[in-house]
DNA sequence: TTGTAGGCGTTATCAA
DNA sequence: TTGATAACGCCTACAA
């Protein structure tokens, strides 16, 4: 026979309520009552049942994420890897958990957010490739269920996200180059319906100002492949490239190499890979385990008390050789 | 009011057995009430409460996936991300969802498993990076829950499995570097408490004897940095590398390039990178996409008709630069 | 083929 | 501070 909080109580010859209550707000049971059943529930190794948990309180514990089939490339990006990982270990620290899933290619984008809203699955959601205007949001504010944002953007400003200095990242990127005396920037930005994207170039538009360069935006998807293709065909045309991801920035040296040709090169994100890369890729840093933490943390918070949180994490440049060439 | 069986019963003037037979049986509804009850179903959007229905049929439909601390670096693993992207994707075709976690470092290894077991959180268990003894297959065993291994080793014969033939594919990676007049080799294995490293060091022992060649096993943890080390460590001594991983087989190569020497380099994998680095890799390409969605598959048979699934996945060598120089 | 009714294990309400 | 009891939403004997 499983055991449940009916034995427990029998036993401890209290109520189902009582027992309930030891393990729910022991601060309402006296002393005496809790440490007797607080006794026999260890003894009998008794863990409340969650989907009857869930059934009565209407609290599943769940948070998802779910991952588009467009941004199937985070699949092999060491970034999203590890930001997964830190948020699943931050919630499990609330007693939480993360379904993580991906919806199918002819799939509209919200289909797997109404199906676990509809069958009372989860609890809340982290929404993560943020766009300019994200369907994902209208829908979920629209359902009413608590997410959190991986990034920000222009039209959905009170929500609760996390977001890293984007802007000042870039910013910091033009004004290094520009310091190398570079004045014709090639800006290999991410997917420009990205909100990322629009926050980088911001930031790039404010060096060119302050510090008196040129750039052209070109955009790629992220990964190294469009950081080569986009640097291939704009050779000779410029005397600095700054990559929206170090994977776009590898490609992009790789190519430089192979030409034969040397320019400051600078990357963003700072995946382990970038340190040890030849050469090593100056980028901005951006504190990722910490951006999966603080997006558990916002979105318990926002679940337990409704409340809206809004975190921007500091970015850093870290200088490396890539940068080091003269232009 | 959110709408409910007995809701959908009410208006279609019939029981709520019927509705729910509606739902999960419709076979031994007749067909008049049946497209009756379908159509109210339909009109108001219902959907069945997934706690509810876990609580009484005690089928959660969540699987889930531990990853234990120790092997962190899988979250920086290409492999592992289209692992489980795969696997999850899979499931949700059969309707079930996956819950992925890590452990914390102070935590016995069993610990989440028996968390998700207790709390009957979950129909079944992924057990990655198997053991050649493995204490968590021992506990699954004992609690009697289902579980899928990807790998298999000697001791645990008659559970659900699907691996690759990685015997066969070190075997081809030996005859290959035999065939290219290599005599002594350096065998950069996995950690040697892994599964999967016995079964590649059988296929080179089968190799070694059939072809005539020497080699030497060290034991790396898959990522660039063990494989540079052991590589830097054993300059001059071997005429050919054969690593476990690609990742390994591009840290000897960096290595080789630094130390301007010329060897036959082989890894096992075929990561997206192993096409794209210079020199591009020759390598045991393993089909990770089908290894994942076997896996659901074979979990999902487990746990509907408690039937074991053993299931190898052939593996090719496919040869590239890395392999083409002479020794 | 359909309906009645009990129960899955827990939490919440209300009264004592 | 505690207990009795009614839900939560669904499934499934069993009976009709």
């Amino acid at each position: 026979m499983e055991t449940n909080i009916a034995e427990i109580a029998r036993i401890a010859r209290v109520s189902t309520a009582t027992v309930s209550r030891v393990i729910n707000s022991p601060e309402k049971v006296a002393q005496e009552t809790r440490g007797k059943v607080e006794k026999i529930i260890k003894q009998l190794n008794y863990v409340p049942n969650q989907q009857a948990r869930s059934l009565r309180s209407r609290r599943t514990r769940m948070i998802a994420i779910i991952v588009p089939h467009s941004a199937d490339y985070l699949f092999s990006y060491p970034y999203f890897s590890i930001l997964v990982k830190e948020v699943s270990l931050e919630l499990s620290r609330f007693d939480y958990h993360l379904i993580l899933t991906t919806d199918e290619p002819q799939e509209a984008v919200t289909e797997r957010y109404r199906v676990f809203i509809d069958k009372k699955m989860v609890d809340g959601f982290v929404v993560l490739d943020l766009k300019n205007d994200d369907e994902r949001v209208h829908f979920l504010r629209e359902r009413g269920l608590p997410f959190v944002t991986v990034g920000r953007n222009d039209r959905d400003t009170d929500i609760s996200f996390v977001d890293t200095d984007n802007d000042l990242g870039a910013y910091l990127a033009g004004k290094h180059l520009s310091e190398k005396s570079c004045k014709r920037i090639l800006f290999i930005n991410g997917l420009a319906d990205q909100s990322v994207s629009v926050w980088r170039e911001r930031g790039l538009v404010r060096a060119s100002r302050d510090f008196g360069f040129d750039y052209e935006v070109f955009n790629g998807d992220f990964i190294e492949e469009s950081g080569a293709a986009i640097t291939r065909s704009n050779l000779g045309k410029f005397d600095a490239i700054f990559a929206a991801s170090d994977l776009m920035a590898i490609g992009a040296l790789k190519v430089l190499k192979e030409e034969g040709v040397s320019l400051p090169v600078i990357g963003f994100d700072d995946i382990p890979l970038s340190s040890e890369f030849s050469p090593s890729v100056t980028t901005v840093h951006q504190p990722i385990d910490e951006v999966g933490r603080e997006a558990a943390r916002i979105l318990v918070r926002q679940i337990s008390q409704g409340q809206v949180t809004k975190t921007i994490l500091p970015v850093s440049l870290v200088i490396r050789e890539s940068s080091e060439v003269s232009a």
